[in-house]
DNA sequence: CATCTCCCATACGGTGGCGTATGTGTTCCG
DNA sequence: CGGAACACATACGCCACCGTATGGGAGATG
């Protein structure tokens, strides 16, 4: 979160910043003198490292990119039975962590080109992955496919109702909901 | 879309512009000079009609937080079957209307207090609305709840990946997707 | 016709952010 | 130990937009 090592800053530490902010505030809040003044730093600092902001929040997106979905991937992995990967898999994803403020926060400025593209990325490959556990379970291509955009559709929309108190579901809720989603999409 | 009658704007008039530009380029892009512009007046017109901007954008909110629920529950009404207002429900809410643009846009700026309130609202009386159709056919309140709750996510999390390229699906194939998705959560 | 109210124009000051230009200290390297 | 290369500071001009203050024209009203 703080520097690397020294006390001089490198590309990594203002994208990590700026991510930070992006969970916090949003991508238009991502302002290079705001941020310079966190750092501890000024506006040098920043034109020294980086052309512009844009590119900026290009760096930031690239490193969401790859939290939200080889790190989770990779970690699901171990598990060898398809369907206890999807219900764990949905276990996870259906309750809220820090990371999804960010991802929630990104997916909120779609109207930017570029993070559109990022977003769309992040969801071709997590629909393609659902697609491949929905086939090891035995259904065929166009089944699996169904099951697959059934499947994350909930979830998207769930993080929508969960962002807001009056729809929002307890934390035992969200269980129940999340495994009873994923026995009925197995069968 | 034009101004009401003679050569001088309304308060309405205002908020009708601002909810077409919040369709367009999203809700932060509401600014009262552009604005002014394209009305072909000056902010001194505004500035009669209202005291601040946050005062324009929530007069388009509520303009739009009556289109949203109100409009579209009463047209469904006269349709006596709860199955097949289901059906129509999905059939309708599925496919892209120039209303969707305006709502993602809204949907897209929770950020603003009184934005997430208002679609707070919408979402808790869609789900209401679901809930009770899922009680006219026959579930307990329970089930009723989680099955309304599943279609609305579903419904949520379809309008993004519908609104990429990449993940977006036929006309024809959105089609069968809320016919599918209609029979399969009314059983 | 005079006046009053309504609606808008014009002009201004202020804020917050972007990007540039150039000076300055610090570190590394021969 | 002297000079590059590096990482930052300082100072500047610029733009888009907000909100205010004040003046003016066109319609209703007596």
């Amino acid at each position: 979160m703080a520097r690397t090592s020294t006390n001089r800053l490198t590309r990594e530490d203002w994208a990590d910043a700026a991510l930070a902010v992006i969970g916090e505030s949003g991508v238009e809040s991502v302002a290079i003198e705001p941020l310079a003044f966190v750092l501890g730093v000024t506006k040098g600092s920043f034109y020294w490292h980086f052309h512009t902001r844009r590119e900026l929040v290009d760096a930031a997106l690239i490193r969401w990119e790859q939290r939200a979905t080889a790190d989770i991937i990779t970690a699901l992995s171990p598990i060898a039975d398809p369907e206890e990967r999807l219900r764990t898999l949905f276990s996870v994803a259906f309750l809220d962590t820090p990371e999804d403020r960010i991802e929630d926060a990104i997916v909120r400025a779609v109207a930017d080109p570029l993070v559109d593209a990022a977003v769309d990325r992040v969801n071709t490959q997590r629909l393609e992955y659902l697609v491949a556990v929905f086939r090891e379970l035995g259904h065929p291509l166009a089944e699996a496919r169904h099951r697959a955009r059934v499947g994350y559709s909930v979830l998207l929309g769930h993080r929508r109702l969960q962002a807001s108190t009056t729809t929002r579901l307890s934390k035992a809720a969200v269980r129940r909901f999340g495994d009873e989603l994923a026995r009925s999409l197995s069968g």
